[in-house]
DNA sequence: TTTAATAAGACTTATTTAGTCCTATATCAA
DNA sequence: TTGATATAGGACTAAATAAGTCTTATTAAA
């Protein structure tokens, strides 16, 4: 409960690799597995996604790798974990796609409104914190 | 993820029940569970943490039930989340009783310092919302 | 002493996360 | 043009956690 999932910190962990290994062109998602100890294929998923989300380039083919399309000043934890975290929320209530009808309880999301004010003062909080100042403090 | 669990929604829901129905004395875990639509048991034990936490006080016996302890607006969604999640930390890396051994990157606890800053501003954030913003905003 | 409430541990089921496996595709270089 | 090695991505399995259930004990009023 309220806890980051593996993705977040492996996530974290590649983002740090790669800045670390800027001089030395792309990295590959093998030299950060092995480097950090991180399972080589969810690490690759973790990667795809933050691809997807620009926030890294990758190259494929048998010189590729992955390297980070942006300083870290200006990456934000927020960037990070909804890249990588399927459905980001605190309750299910306010979720993407939800409906009343979803709300099995009586009185339905009696604490909906409320408790979305508070997602988003932890979205701004996330939004607040650089990846450079988590990887660099 | 960083979802709270049905738990906190509970008591969340169970709180609001004994501040509108005050005025009768003491609420059963039964009238909460059918008003509401919640499971029984599982409220029963979410109200057992409250009631350890000294949220609420309980009166056993046949005549017994729950009431609140504090007024809404002293009562916080940090003290509820507490009370309630086992252990709510953003990350494991700092959660009581973890050591460096349980770390299992190289380059241990890399991102353990920064993260944890993060996690006591979200504790920040959860002190200063109190149940009566929550519940009647 | 019966009845209806809380207390609490053990257990089961459901859901989510974490990790693995396999195949396809891209690209470089011999 | 073919072999080697990288990313891409879907399907699957295993592990962990959350959610819910069952059972027994204890409490206290009528």
């Amino acid at each position: 409960m309220l806890k980051l999932s593996k993705k977040t910190e492996y996530a974290l962990m590649a983002v740090k690799f790669m800045a670390r290994n800027a001089a030395d062109g792309s990295v590959t998602a093998k030299e950060i597995s092995e480097g950090y100890n991180i399972p080589y294929d969810l690490l690759s998923k973790v990667l795809q996604q933050l691809t997807h989300k620009k926030l890294v380039n990758s190259f494929q083919g048998i010189k590729g790798g992955y390297t980070l399309n942006h300083d870290p000043e200006n990456v934000t934890l927020f960037d990070i974990i909804s890249a990588v975290e399927p459905n980001y929320q605190i309750t299910d209530c306010f979720q993407e796609g939800s409906t009343e009808k979803d709300c099995t309880y009586i009185n339905c999301c009696m604490i909906r409104d409320p408790l979305a004010k508070v997602q988003k003062e932890i979205d701004k909080l996330f939004k607040a914190v650089t990846i450079q100042q988590i990887l660099w403090p």
